[in-house]
RNA sequence: GGGCUUAUAGCUCAGAUGGUGAGAGCACACGCCUGAUAAGCGUGAGGUCGGUGGUUCGAGUCCACCUAAGCCCA
């Protein structure tokens, strides 16, 4: 019947050979077509893109993402998975650039912006085959023959789409952004890039003295690090709340806040303290006359929380054109925005002494011209970091440039509304992490000035300044000049479209720029359908997602790009779902990054261990949302501990199974027919199904792994272990098929739960166990339901108590070891002291189990065992404690002081017990007191919460004798598996000993027979051709001797 | 600088709603067991529950502040 199974465990080829049969089978597919008519449960995949090779992070997302709809696909439900990449972007640019050799846009536009392209294109899918690979080996089950791809014509025509709806809404608009802004290279960075590129560097220091307006020699001392940035000066910036001082020092009067006076050189007296909004409003003079026509609108005081007390003088300079903070500010206070400075960063006319200068060299000039004029208090050197353009190592200037935005504000109200909606897992993150990042939202500035992504589809007039909005290639078509074949929507082409304007019928040229390319990942939920050209239905059929799976650096990635594009668009959040993840560190808790060399490349767990192994580790270490520590060593630990276990019970089965043909089909037994041992892990494996459904429906996956793996535990270390007997035993009794069926109905039921967990192994195994006895059973465990939870089977009171007869099996062990009698060695007695007398009733019918486990004749139950234990008497503070309270301590000082026995005794009688503690009745119940024994000297006992045992170490003639029968079986099981004998070979027994061993032989020599499958034990020197070995028998000296039956 | 998260044994992690000797697995030491056997079981050692203060009869658990780490942002 079931294939017999190697013990040893070698789960890579194993794995091998399930992929094959996956592909063959077309399994995945078929678990769609099963589900052809089930109603859908929608997974979006986050599409990664394709031009960096996958590390662990990207296998704990896929293995994440993989769990959940294999689940719900054996619960009943349609998932459907599509691929997607991610394709635009400037990662892809700069890797082209750096395969050509090149640098920067004016190369770029030098090469041919579309040669460019062309190659960005192909450079996207360089690690597809990498990635695929990757996928693939996991077991994540994903469509890659036909995703989602964000440069697709019609990926990007639904995008236009998208951007029209926003556009007619009026929520699209052009505005200023201050950006880190390379002069040389002609471009913004991204955030991503300018962190690469901080250097420490010296720069001067200045501190500058604005005059106060309307009154002589006094100054406001402003601190700066970038000079070049004052001729663009438009306001001072104070903290509100902060304390500021006027002081004199050689005449002049200075204004700084009181904190940093630290700053000021030499003696100095303060006049006036006062806080920083006393300061609001207050004109000064700009230090520079280039911008005098905005003297109505500018140069006065105000307030920002952004200012600091860390450094400078509490009072911060601000020109909105070259910083995030001022040009905030300048938007806040309708501030102008002076710009003299040109794209190549260099003064413009309007700041005519420095024209054409670049602005960082002008640095020491303007410093020198600020000393003449008798406007700097000091100048040092400071040091500090500052970005530098990784390409060129030109300084970064901090820049407005114009830029288009999605005004996001709009609809904060909305995004703040459906966010709540949403199932965050773990919770923290809906009013935390993301919900703050809503509160704070701002509008999107979504446009690029690159070359690689989607094109911005708005045309402007040249005649009239009118600007239109593209919605799609049709609308393209209708209103070009020109006409249109097929026509790739990316730059340059689509740059070359010119459009008639609709007003004035001038011409209508495209702006410049691309889009944020997550704005195009953002709206896959209906580009990846091609939604609204097509598949409608499709579409309507898959919105929104119930689930979704990211890493938590995608809060303000992904996550918030589909949700704020769905909100707009649907006014429906896209997700129902959302479990976060966190990311993967090395073994030291440590990033894994390319630089610190400490990153594990997946394959090597992937091709030692397998995928299996590596799943389950990342399922069971700690919640996905937990940074995890990924290493080989713990991935092994995971392995054995669950891996192992499971494979060990399979093999112990399917070993048994074919010795005796055990052919399941043959029987029935009513599980109420079953031994209690049957019963409880029946019991189990449905109590477990339970929470494990639990875990999964509420997306906590490390439970539900947890309970698998001590279910595992308790199958193989409890179930097993008690029951190997039954599996030994020649005839084929209504035991023996009792405990086949049941195992294998374990067996069977929990491949079934643990398959979207390691959905290798169980395939394996349900293969042998299920497909070889069943062929008409579905072909693959994944094609399975999900087991029900059987809740006739589930038996509470059962589980308990055998969690009590565990326990104090477990305590008789720890008596025998400390009493050094070996478990071998069988006892007359053991005396058990439960918490109450319910429990022991409860306990009775296990009392078999403790006392084989334990090899001891009878269980005594005791109570109050005088003898044994002293005892020691406790209030119960959780009940007690709502009841009396402050009274507490003094209850527990009255019962202390107490005779323990006679309180017991009269809670036990009365059913409660009367003191008087500080004047207060108190009434106790029996159950109000905790009882607490404590072992006395001499007696061999142990105890734990509650559950004592005692040991009767006394050991008779007799129980000598059974003890070495035992010792002498043992030996003789050892001898056969050492001479290779099969487990069911019978055989000569031969011995020598002395008159003790035969006396042992002689009472229980056949009993020993029949547990070592031997046909007769001779009283002789072992024969030639039999496998012999000396022993000490507890000791006596015996050789033992054994021959295989028609081994001769 | 701000937000979020985390901090329990050498390591990895459990410890609803506060209830009074703080748990598991791994690793270590010692022992046991031996037809599931490159497994299994027991015992032992190992913890000021990151720190300080507070609320409470009672705090690993609640509150405040601080420290460290991670992530995101500035």
């Amino acid at each position: 019947m079931f294939k017999k199974v190697e013990p040893t465990m070698n789960f890579v080829p194993i794995e091998e050979k399930v992929l094959d049969f996956w592909k063959k089978e077309r399994i995945f597919e078929k678990t769609l077509e099963n589900r052809k008519d089930a109603p859908h449960y929608v997974f979006y995949e986050g599409p990664p893109t394709a031009n960096g090779k996958p590390h662990a992070g990207h296998v704990l997302t896929r293995v994440i993402k993989d769990l959940i709809p294999r689940y719900k696909t054996m619960l009943g439900y349609r998932v459907e998975r599509k691929g997607g990449w991610d394709t635009h972007g400037l990662p892809v640019e700069l890797e082209v650039e750096k395969q050509l050799g090149i640098s920067g846009k004016p190369q770029i536009e030098e090469y041919g912006v579309e040669e460019f392209i062309k190659k960005c294109k192909e450079s996207v899918f360089t690690y597809e085959q990498e990635w695929k690979r990757m996928t693939e080996r996991v077991g994540f089950w994903i469509d890659m023959e036909n995703p989602y791809v964000t440069y697709h014509n019609t990926y990007i025509e639904s995008v236009w789409w998208a951007l029209k709806k926003i556009w007619e809404k009026g929520l699209l608009y052009k505005g200023h952004k201050v950006v880190p802004y390379c002069p040389r290279c002609g471009t913004s960075l991204s955030s991503h890039e300018v962190a690469q590129g901080y250097e420490e560097v010296e720069d001067p220091s200045v501190f500058v003295k604005f005059p106060l307006e309307g009154e002589d020699s006094t100054y406001f001392l402003v601190w700066t690090t970038t000079p070049w940035t004052l001729p663009s000066n438009v306001a001072l910036a104070v903290k509100e709340d902060a304390t500021y001082v006027k002081i004199e020092q050689n005449g002049e009067r200075l204004i700084l806040a009181e904190e940093r006076l630290g700053v000021v050189e030499g003696e100095y007296e303060v006049l006036e303290k006062f806080p920083g909004d006393k300061l609001a409003g207050l004109k000064y003079k700009p230090v520079f006359p280039f911008f005098e026509e905005y003297k109505d609108k500018a140069f006065y005081v105000v307030t920002g929380d952004f200012v600091t007390m860390d450094e400078g003088t509490g009072i911060v300079h601000m020109a909105p054109a070259f910083g995030e903070d001022d040009y905030r500010m300048g938007q806040k206070y309708g501030l102008p925005i002076l710009q003299p400075v040109d794209t190549q960063g260099r003064f413009t006319e309007k700041v005519a002494p420095w024209a054409g200068m670049f602005v960082k060299d002008a640095d020491k000039d303007i410093i020198k011209n600020l000393k003449q004029r008798g406007l700097l208090y000091k100048s040092e050197r400071y040091l500090h970091t500052y970005p530098f353009c990784w390409r060129c190592d030109t300084p970064l200037l901090y820049y407005a440039r114009s830029s288009w935005f999605i005004k996001t504000t709009a609809v904060k109200e909305r995004l703040l509304e459906l966010n709540q909606k949403i199932g965050w897992h773990p919770e923290h993150i809906r009013d935390g992490r993301f919900g703050n990042f809503l509160e704070n939202v701002i509008d999107w500035c979504f446009s690029r000035e690159r070359y690689w992504g989607t094109p911005l589809n708005i045309w402007v007039c040249e005649e009239c300044g009118k600007e239109h909005a593209v919605g799609s290639i049709e609308e393209m078509k209708a209103m070009s000049k020109l006409p249109i074949g097929d026509i790739e929507l990316h730059k340059p082409y689509v740059d070359e479209v010119i459009l008639r304007c609709p007003d004035c019928g001038g011409d209508m040229k495209r702006v410049p720029e691309v889009i944020d390319c997550w704005f195009d990942s953002g709206s896959m939920p209906f580009a990846q359908f091609h939604y609204p050209f097509e598949n409608e239905e499709v579409f309507r059929e898959r919105f929104p997602a119930d689930f979704i799976s990211e890493a938590i650096d995608q809060t303000r990635g992904w996550f918030y790009s589909l949700f704020v594009i769905s909100t707009l668009l649907f006014d429906t959040s896209p997700y129902k779902n959302v479990l976060v993840m966190g990311h993967v560190l090395d073994q030291y808790g440590q990033k894994m990054s390319k630089h610190k060399g400490n990153v594990l490349d997946p394959w090597e767990v992937l091709n030692e261990q397998g995928a299996d192994a590596m799943r389950w580790y990342l399922y069971v270490a700690s919640p996905p949302w937990m940074p995890s520590r990924f290493y080989k060593e713990a991935v092994s630990e995971a392995q054995r501990r669950f891996l192992g276990t499971l494979w060990n019970i399979y093999s112990f089965f399917t070993l048994y199974a074919s010795i005796d043909n055990f052919d399941p089909r043959k029987y029935s037994l009513d599980p109420k027919e079953r031994s209690e041992m049957d019963r409880w892990l029946l019991s189990r494996i449905n109590s477990t199904n339970k929470k494990v459904r639990e875990s999964l429906d509420h997306f906590d996956i490390t439970t539900a792994a947890r309970a698998l793996e001590q279910l595992v535990d308790d199958m193989s270390n409890w179930y097993v272990r008690r029951c190997r007997e039954r599996f030994w035993k020649s005839e084929m009794d209504n035991d023996k098929i009792a405990a086949y069926l049941t195992l294998y109905e374990a067996l069977v039921t929990f491949i079934k739960m643990a398959a979207p967990f390691v959905p290798f192994i169980t395939e394996e195994l349900y293969q042998n166990l299920v497909r070889v006895p069943y062929p008409d059973a579905p072909e693959s465990v994944h094609l399975c339901d999900y087991p029900e939870v059987q809740q006739e089977l589930i038996d509470e009171k059962l589980e308990h108590k055998m969690e009590m007869a565990r326990k104090i099996v477990e305590l008789g062990r720890a008596a025998r070891n400390k009493a050094k009698i070996k478990n071998r060695q069988p006892l007359s007695k053991m005396m058990v002291q439960l918490r109450n007398p319910r429990d022991e009733e409860l306990l009775k019918d296990l009392t078999d189990i403790i006392k084989e486990e334990l090899n001891i004749k009878e269980i005594e139950y005791i109570h109050m065992a005088e003898q044994y234990f002293t005892y020691m008497l406790k209030p119960r503070f959780d009940l007690l404690g709502p009841k009396y309270g402050k009274l507490m301590p003094a209850i527990a000082r009255e019962i202390s002081k107490a005779n323990a026995a006679e309180l017991i005794r009269e809670a036990r009688e009365k059913g409660e017990v009367v003191l008087n503690v500080e004047g207060q009745e108190v009434r106790l119940t029996q159950e109000e007191l905790d009882i607490r024994a404590q072992d006395k000297e001499g007696f061999c006992t142990e105890g734990e919460g509650g559950y004592y045992v005692v040991l009767d170490t006394t050991i008779t003639r007799e129980l000598m004798l059974e003890g070495i029968a035992r010792e002498l079986t043992s030996k003789i099981q050892n001898m056969r598996k050492e001479a290779g004998f099969e487990v069911e070979d019978k055989i000569y027994v031969y011995y020598t000993g002395d008159s003790v061993i035969d006396e042992a032989l002689n009472v229980h020599g056949e009993e020993i027979k029949g547990d070592t499958l031997a046909i007769s034990i001779e009283k002789a020197a072992p024969p030639e051709g039999s496998f012999a070995r000396e022993w000490d028998i507890n000791g006596h000296r015996a050789i033992l001797g054994v021959k295989k039956m028609g081994g001769e």
